[in-house]
DNA sequence: GTAGATGCAAAGGTTTTGCACGTAT
DNA sequence: ATACGTGCAAAACCTTTGCATCTAC
């Protein structure tokens, strides 16, 4: 199955109808290294023959977060931009470089057995988790 | 030395001056269990006999901000708004409740390991933890 | 055929900025 | 005296919404 029928199933199985900007959005995510905003996906999503406008764009980006098909992310400097990529199952996290802007991501077993113990601890129930850092990559000076 | 005299203190070693509405914003966030958006403090200042425009609370967020003496986060329910709190030495992490809104703060020596050991193993300069978790506290199902 | 999706433009909310005036140093 | 800070209003910015049209089902 390709990776296309694959985002159409995915979209008939949320109860979401497949449209051409659905798609458009799907596989920008799906094939971009970096985590996009929605400002982002619209610029190169215009450029195809089949274009979106931003309202569509905000108005998708939020149904398929909402069917977990992406997942946003608050990164970018100073961490105030929204940003979405494919929903994966691995749990990761994402360490992006002040000086550069590379996005890296990492697992840490460490981080999941963090959150386990404080909802257990604190008797919490944790429905959204952020934990994102910032600083400079091995590049640019670490 | 009283509170006053060490913001005083505080924002002359900064390079800035000192005025009622940099006085207002430091005493309303010291005082203050909770962490204050711009608009919060705003609200608040306005009932004092001096003062202070939201423009130059948010003039004086971003220079206190840079100077270290408040640290902004970005909490609340999607997680989109900045919050403020004074800066203090000890690193802490934040819980937003959904239901009533709480901000619980812990403190979590697993995830200061896990620091070293990223910055170390990856060759990075961590500069940045961002933190934060949403969900229900014990109160409100948890 | 109908509920759902889209495009456009307008509105909404938050944050920043230009400029004249005020004030801490 | 002067550089810095402030208030006001306007602008910029990001995101959402209303409405007419279109389209996937």
């Amino acid at each position: 199955m390709t990776a296309e029928d694959q985002m159409k199933e995915a979209l008939r199985a949320a109860g979401l109808r497949v449209t051409d900007q659905r798609l458009a959005i799907l596989h920008l995510l799906n094939s971009s290294a970096v985590h996009l905003t929605a400002e982002d996906l619209h610029r190169q999503i215009q450029k195809q023959r089949k274009g979106a406008s931003l309202a569509t764009v905000y108005r998708n980006l939020a149904k398929l977060s909402q069917a977990d098909l992406v997942e946003p992310h608050y990164l970018g400097p100073g961490h105030e931009k929204e940003h979405f990529e494919m929903a994966v199952d691995q749990a990761h996290f994402h360490f992006v470089c002040r000086r550069c802007g590379q996005v890296y991501e990492f697992q840490a077993d460490a981080l999941e057995r963090l959150r386990a113990e404080l909802a257990r601890r604190k008797d919490w129930i944790l429905e959204e988790t952020c934990m994102c850092f910032e600083g400079l990559c091995h590049r640019c000076g670490g």
